[in-house]
DNA sequence: CCCGCTCACTGGAATGATTCCAGATTAGCG
DNA sequence: CGCTAATCTGGAATCATTCCAGTGAGCGGG
């Protein structure tokens, strides 16, 4: 349904009941430009924006984020985890096996195809994440 | 279709191309007892059947079967990584977010449901993988 | 407009799964 | 029965991420 609002990063972090700061502005900016970062992605963008940022403060913010729910974090196997500003809507990803670049995907059927098991083993299941592997353009 | 056929774990590696050897058997059978072992759960094991064996066979093997085909390995974010015997069908995973514990679901939808993306962007799509999270009985 | 209380950021060390290396050993085909 | 590639050993190295303890800075109340 809602798309990531236009909303300045302020904006975010305040609606969020988040401390405003130019750690944290300046990761939303970093995501707002590259749409699936990994902490070191944004850890340099941060950077060139701030100057000396300690590597913590990048993974504090991104955790803090995430917990408020302005961000989604992606974890493919095997390649370290990235994040996204897209949330609210349950899409998925393309993974690329070589490169780790990644690519969003809205659910092909209309709506949680899937992502009911038929069998959950006594779990309580929460959410269902689908994941297509492949390889990027630039990889083939 | 082809369930893991109740073949003796010498019979799969000799099927397989692969040499016979103690550390190999030894892991195919850990995995015949604990269907979603870690490479830790599986030392372990494998050092109870046959005495020392370093960490590094271990992986070797694991790797080697996987590459073979033999084996399935999952790694759930967050988690380290478990192997399975069940290859083949391509089943999808209970993940409880807690411990970590796996368990096997069938796709709901008869075959390949969503598993074919709307917009590859792309991408050379290869497969599709469904991890569904939740809690297990025990972290209940 | 100032004060203090938290929460955020710094810098450096630690963790944990997995991999790399180089050399010794061994299975099993021919 | 010997050879060669496949295995195994033990230890060090990697990489993303986290833990720790101390310093510093938002921001709501006074």
């Amino acid at each position: 349904m809602t798309s990531t609002a236009p909303l300045p990063p302020e904006e975010l972090l305040r609606g969020a009941g988040l401390r405003v700061t130019a750690t944290r502005t300046a990761a939303l900016r970093a995501l707002e430009e590259t749409r699936h970062a990994t902490a070191d992605d944004v850890l340099g963008s941060v950077r060139a924006q701030l100057g000396t940022v300690s590597v913590q403060a990048v993974y504090d913010v991104l955790h803090a984020l995430t917990d408020a729910g302005l961000l989604r974090r992606i974890e493919p196997a095997g390649h370290p985890a990235r994040y996204e500003r897209r949330t609210g809507d349950n899409h998925h990803h393309v993974v690329c096996r070589s490169c780790g670049a990644i690519g969003d995907v809205d659910c092909a059927v209309g709506h949680a195809p899937c992502l009911t098991p038929s069998d959950d083993n006594g779990f309580a299941v929460e959410t269902a994440e689908v994941t297509y592997w492949g390889l990027c353009p630039r990889c083939r």
